[in-house]
DNA sequence: CAATTAAGTTGCGAATCACTACCTAATAAA
DNA sequence: TTTATTAGGTAGTGATTCGCAACTTAATTG
């Protein structure tokens, strides 16, 4: 019998479980935001978090299996690992930034550094946001919930009644 | 001694430990995602998630102590408790639809429901993303990490060099 | 060859998780 | 008014994970 049974099975229909299966543990986050702000040895990564080394040796390697972080060892000195984000495990990014404004702004109140800037005029990105298909920014009360049948195609438009 | 230390003293500069002490714990995410598709009630989340009762208890009392959920007994039948999202913790839905949108992307391949579409047109939102602060969808090349202190803000644009 | 360094692994106690059963207060039924 | 039912928890118990420190292994340096 598995006792900590995985996530997935509890809403199919959703994919937040099947990311918290990659990504919901402890330090897993912290490891990717020291990927992303210029980690890439084991060594950075311990002394910049000071996580224990077994629980770091863990996630990295489950980061891995994931397919969020690569390993490999440096040819000019094979004792070294390199840890490197991937394409999928830099697409986390938005996520990352998200939760990091929103405890930025609800639960320490001060700005975070490093900051993440257009590379063109070095001016802080926007608040990351919910934006509906053509750009618009939609607050909460612009948004509803729909079953994925319901919803029809942008295709579709022209000949469609909008529902109720 | 404190064994299991809060997160933040590891990286004062920035607030992502700060959100993870707040939502950094299994199930949390998911009590989360209840919340925003309508659940309000104890048996509701049980049912819905298969969590067992008394770790159900402690991460609601959680999100309540961190403000994320607001709990209040019903008037008109006092047993019933009824748990909504503050402000705060509505605010946590571009995170959340963020790592669903990567899940389901690069974890289940599947389409998730319920969907969120805009109200008007009852469209899908689009993909949350990493925007300059005049708007522009910035792509992970056009990005780049500052120190806070070297951001020049936006009223002394005419005035500086840009530096290197 | 000895010493150092990078990247782990092992052992152990503490804390957390999950499952089941039980509890309590408020409402509903007889 | 007694009894049953329901909502929202608590308590006990075993499995799992976490965190610390010490140890290991392989590659590099002196």
């Amino acid at each position: 019998m598995k006792l900590r049974e995985p996530l997935e099975q509890i809403a199919a229909e959703c994919s937040l479980p099947a990311a918290l299966e990659a990504m919901g543990e402890r330090w897993s986050f912290l490891i990717l935001r020291g990927a992303f702000n210029g980690l890439h040895h084991f060594e950075e990564f311990q002394a910049a978090l000071g996580i224990a080394r077994n629980i770091l040796a863990n996630r990295l390697g489950r980061l891995v299996q994931h397919g969020i972080l690569a390993r490999r060892p440096l040819p000019d000195d094979r004792r070294k690992i390199e840890y490197q984000l991937t394409e999928k495990g830099s697409e986390l990014l938005p996520t990352i930034l998200a939760l990091r404004q929103w405890g930025e702004k609800w639960e320490s109140g001060t700005p975070s550094t490093p900051v993440l800037v257009d590379g063109r005029d070095h001016q802080p990105i926007a608040k990351i946001a919910i934006h509906a298909h053509d750009g618009r920014e939609l607050s909460k009360h612009d948004l509803m919930w729909m079953h994925a049948d319901e919803v029809i195609p942008l295709g579709e438009l022209g000949t469609r009644q909008i529902a109720a």
